[in-house]
DNA sequence: AGTCAAGGTTACAAATATGAAACTTGATTT
DNA sequence: AAATCAAGTTTCATATTTGTAACCTTGACT
């Protein structure tokens, strides 16, 4: 169940949120005490972040930057006005999006929805699955198993999660892995996808990746 | 200039559309002919497509999850109804952003940067100033030429970029580069470090990295 | 100037990644 | 059934990556 902190000093309004996220499936987490809200955002490590911009004696600005500097949770503005918004992005507080007072629910479900499912795949974190994909670290992780990918394997499984469930071409893989000049056997290909093929096999996912014989490759 | 592409049948709101790009400074391109939207919106090579849902003769989410198949350039859909933003959301069209009609022209530019600024960091491609980092290719690219980074640089790139600005401590970088309990000469992040540097100073950003003795280093 | 601490650099050996080649498998065509 | 084709697998030589060890540089403090 993801957490999503509210950050409003208005009361009905908070406790409205709370409803709405309650029934929407979040677990909503209202702030309530304004003295120390910067600690919060960190502590309670919440999945997604509403914040009004306007809260007594608090800087919205310095708080989002301040906070931004620790950590990348997605948070979205809570603006009374258009022209808030302006101000929003050209002082580029690095939020993720922005709602206007007053909200129609079924937007800011969407929204919320759109910048969570945004976040998943922000980052050098990726999901397959249960299967954890740092692009950083180079490696697949599983049940605290890791299998650690060569730049080929990765290249290659990027492209299959990007388009994950659809056909990728052996000749779309080609080119993201080797320039067109560089002449490479069209087999090596084959080698990769095997190489592949084999770590997820050790993490008992040896059917992940499916051939579809003329035509590609499909990640399952 | 950024492209993007108008994809609207209804010529008045075409047209104000494309003067409301141009007068913003983008460079605004108007599909007339639906015969081959498809094929058009694969060639102009656009940073971003606004789709109207209801096109003549034009099944849109056919269109877009087609078109998502072979490209990631980002989509606002522009839809009438409320109730539709449901359905677009719902059957997963692969839109980024959406906008109801009749469009707030400030709310509208507003959400084309915002869907510009976050194609830009989506992904695994990642910017430190001008210089491309990719961590699935693994590469630095800064003015058309490459580096090739090794996963112990990109290790300790991706954590000072993360901390941009900020001190880094050695103990940090360590912890993200080997686990606790395998032992490795203190000496080994030096020697990274001033590889990483190598090739940072290769891109003609010798001093990217900045020592600050006992305390840390420190990516500018 | 001399010493010391904190990092930086270079050279090297061991480990890992990679493409090519040869061979295997399994499905489709003739 | 034989031939053909697409893709998988194994093995090998080459290239890259990595930690260690030895040595170098810089700046602070005598």
């Amino acid at each position: 169940m993801k957490k999503i902190m509210i950050i409003e000093d208005e009361k009905a309004l908070r406790d409205e949120l709370s409803v709405l996220l309650k029934n929407a499936g979040y677990e909503p987490i209202a702030v309530t005490n304004y003295d120390n809200v910067s600690e919060q955002m960190k502590n309670v490590n919440a999945d997604l972040i509403l914040l009004d911009i306007n809260l007594p004696n608090v800087n919205g600005e310095t708080l989002l930057q301040d906070f931004r500097k620790q950590s990348g949770t997605p948070v979205i503005m809570l603006t009374s006005r258009i022209t808030e918004i302006d101000e929003v992005l050209s002082m580029s507080y690095g939020a993720d999006d922005y709602i206007t007072k007053p909200y129609n629910p079924t937007i800011l479900l969407l929204r919320i929805s759109a910048v969570l499912k945004r976040s998943e795949k922000v980052g050098t974190m990726q999901k397959y699955n249960d299967v954890e994909f740092s692009t950083v670290k180079g490696s697949l992780i599983r049940n605290g198993s890791e299998q650690i990918l060569t730049k080929n394997e990765m290249i290659i499984f990027q492209l299959l999660l990007d388009r994950r469930g659809e056909i990728v071409t052996r000749d779309d893989l080609m080119t993201a892995l080797w320039d067109n000049d560089e002449f490479v056997n069209d087999n090596a290909l084959s080698v990769n996808i095997s190489r592949l093929r084999g770590k997820l096999a050790e993490l008992r996912l040896p059917k992940a990746i499916e051939t579809r014989k003329k035509q590609g490759y499909v990640l399952k």
